[in-house]
DNA sequence: CTCTACAGCCGGGAATCTGCCGGTATCTTT
DNA sequence: AAAGATACCGGCAGATTCCCGGCTGTAGAG
């Protein structure tokens, strides 16, 4: 369980992180091993919480998210629940980091129009001062977490 | 190509995007399509670039990079090459955003440690002024954007 | 109104993949 | 040296995916 991961574990995470539909033989293949032991090795990558599920990956602006935003949010008090509620409720609410410094959360939010933005931010607005930058692009192609 | 999604492409990109890895006869059973029909209606989507890509999730904590940080970027400049040079050879970098005001960009970074975090923040303060905030937690479960 | 074209869906069968089994080699422990 | 553990391989049964032909309902042309 708290065992280490070998170069083949980072390989096999590697693969899966740029498709996490490859066939089990394809990522044997891969990683020259055999289906079976490839299998097994995702298995237990699975079991130890390191791979943590499989998922689509949506163009944003293809399903009419044209508008992209970052919003940082000075939440002063302590108590969180209505917030995160908030969150739940929202999947406009793409990612939710709380961190240090004076803007307790930064938020990715995704809205369909300036209009659908700034009620996002006025839902927001509630909970405490936020500001808010446009994004233009992404600038990475997702790979994930690669061996240190 | 510029067809918009029906309520039954939205359950699929629901379904994907909790599951990417969900069989197409288990997604037909859940969208009440056949598992023919709902292969065409991935395909399509696949096709028209509204997905793309299937991509393993890896929890950061568990393959070594224990700290996690916001940094964002003034870049003065104009000229961005060597930074997306460095953007692609630094996979520490997991997500860069372009964005307006101050700050021309808003990073995500995993690190290792505090050291190999301060190492990756002087790398990037050679392009401009950095500020740095350390992310306690991720507060949400990315489902992804779901149906306007 | 009828006919044709087309899009979407269904069912079936071939090819492929997955999950499980037993067997082998290597390394550690006793 | 023997026993046990670990990682790997090959093979087979069942499940899944892929591809095909056929069916139905709608839209547009005649």
């Amino acid at each position: 369980m708290t065992e280490s991961l070998d170069a083949t574990d980072w390989s096999i995470l590697a693969e899966l992180q740029r498709d996490g539909r490859l066939p089990l033989t394809e990522l044997g293949r891969r990683v020259s091993l055999s289906a079976s032991a490839a299998t097994e090795r995702v298995k237990r990558l699975e079991a130890a919480g390191v791979i943590t599920g499989y998922r689509a990956d949506v163009d944003l602006t293809k399903v009419g998210f044209l508008v992209l935003a970052v919003v940082r949010l000075k939440y002063p008090g302590s108590r969180h629940e209505p917030l995160h509620r908030l969150l739940g409720e929202r999947s406009e609410i793409l990612e939710c980091l709380r961190t240090t410094g004076d803007d307790c959360y930064t938020l990715k939010v995704a809205a369909t129009s300036m209009a659908h933005l700034e009620q996002l931010i006025n839902e927001l607005a509630q909970f405490g001062g936020t500001t808010t930058n446009l994004v233009y692009s992404h600038t990475l192609p997702y790979r994930g977490p690669q061996r240190p």
